[in-house]
DNA sequence: TAAAAATACTCCATAGGTATTTTAT
DNA sequence: ATAAAATACCTATGGAGTATTTTTA
């Protein structure tokens, strides 16, 4: 049979143009190296080599299978390659689910801290609702998951990584702008601007209230918008007031488009987590940057 | 290690997502199957598959190795297909070597009628002195070659292939257009256009005019000139007449540019021979244009 | 519990060795 | 006569098998 050995033999023969060169360079014998080009010799029922005891000559078919060979060999030496670039962490692709909180405001900034790391990262971050985020992880279509709700399923471990706070925003000139705290009952009253079902910041905010003992459909919903984004939109528009992650009012806080506003007694403070399939095998790069994640977040 | 062999079985298992059926597709048992992955997996030191009693998924690890395995996999099999045209003579290359004459008047015929049979093959044809084609043979640099001329080596057969007969031709005009025949000491004493040293019809014409007792020194030469082309020239501007071959005449005769005039006693026929080294295993297209040829001349 | 993969073992084909012969310069 | 490859023969690794156990959905 034709295998990799065989070629790489017959490649080091054509080079050194001598068998029992060949044979020295391949850490082999000489009746080793004659046995396995007559191997290959009779597998293909062709001459490779016209052969005297002076030297040896490549027949036009040793020169076809030179052609293949020395392709073959190459492409081997590749792939041995890769694979130590990639246990090596030189290479290797991340891919990456996120809700929308943490995909536009944690992760990317991970990323750049990680890649500074290994610089051979490519990364492909997809961001969709927690829960499609979940099953994206489940169904093997990204390699980790990070998200502000826990969804549980035996093979997912969830990782606190990022401490992130709900905090009711009004807009600039809501009569409530000098009031430092406001009572639970006031905010069911006021025109509230609500996320889609789906959303992890949503589903926070039900199980938060459901248990101070309020039923979230009580509030005064005045409009249901599909981002974070649109929610902060409408706020500034006046439509009415919500709960938002912390971290996507920065640069509001910063240029005063919105204030926040303490609810007496209650604090919607959360996680968020990276998720893992523990039953899958992760690549050396991806567990780097698990670990790395776990223990940025221990400090 | 890592194999063709192993690859292959390996693609399967990809391709059926079990280890079972790739088995049952490559005339395996499934523990056999399983020896092979876990011989690449501990060869590579990373997990090829996450596995469970009801699914397999690649890793990335995995992932990466199929991608090398499926284009190391596709030029095995090219080398394969390769050599099997090449046995069946649907591909091939034919380095053919010729001196002057036979390179322009015999063997582009000779390469038109073969190539009928076989559509995929390539040609090369050098044309050089008898004396550096034949080296080009020994050297290997061509696989037959086709000459005027016996060089007499251990190495080399000589086949005749097709006969020829060096003609005394003059130019229109010349005082003997109407005489049939001349006597050579007529023709010692004329003009005469002689072709360069190292030329096979040189070598012909001298051993000729040995074997009759004449000094090949003692013609009235009054042109050495470097190709059959070039003698021709010579002839038709009347600087003086010569012998070449009837082979490359035939339009000029046709044309009554030259008439041929026999010499008393004398026949200059020759033949020319295909060469072969006949310790140089020949590509199967390559013997079958040998064959073709001297069989082609038999009839 | 059922189905797939892993494990344990046995066997034999063959890759690799040593010793020697053949071949061509 | 010499140097390289071929041949003959021996050994041992590992590829492939059968029988069985383990694992998990």
């Amino acid at each position: 049979m034709l295998d990799i050995h065989r070629l790489k033999i017959f490649i080091k023969i054509v080079e050194l143009k001598s068998f029992k060169m060949a044979a020295k360079a391949c850490w082999l014998t000489q009746p080793t190296v004659s046995q396995h080009v007559a191997a290959i010799e009779s597998f293909l029922g062709l001459k490779l080599f016209d052969r005297n005891s002076k030297e040896i000559h490549l027949t036009q078919a040793g020169q076809l299978l030179y052609r293949y060979a020395t392709e073959i060999s190459a492409l081997f030496d590749a792939l041995s390659q890769s694979f130590e670039l990639f246990k090596g962490k030189k290479i290797g692709t991340l891919n990456l689910g996120a809700s929308t909180i943490p995909g536009d405001y944690i992760v990317p900034h991970l990323l750049g801290e990680f890649k500074h790391l290994y610089p051979g990262l490519k990364t492909n971050v997809l961001i969709r609702d927690s829960k499609d985020v979940i099953q994206m992880l489940l169904d093997r279509h990204v390699d980790l998951a990070v998200v502000g709700t826990e969804i549980k399923h035996n093979r997912l471990k969830y990782t606190p990584i990022m401490p992130d706070e709900l905090v009711l925003i009004i807009p600039l000139g809501h009569r409530w702008w000098d009031i430092p705290m406001v009572e639970m009952s006031e905010v069911i009253i006021e025109p509230f601007v609500m996320r889609e079902n789906g959303s992890g910041t949503r589903l926070e905010m039900d199980k938060k209230l459901k248990s101070i003992g309020i039923d979230p459909s009580n509030l005064n919903v005045v409009a249901e918008v599909g981002s974070t984004t649109a929610v902060k939109e409408a706020v500034e528009s006046r439509l009415g007031i919500s709960f938002v992650s912390r971290l996507s009012i920065e640069k509001e806080l910063k240029l005063a488009i919105f204030k926040t506003v303490r609810v007496r007694d209650i604090v919607f403070s959360r996680w968020f987590y990276l998720v893992r399939d523990i039953f899958r095998t992760s690549s050396p790069l991806c567990s780097s940057f698990s670990k790395y994640l776990i223990e940025r977040t221990q400090t």
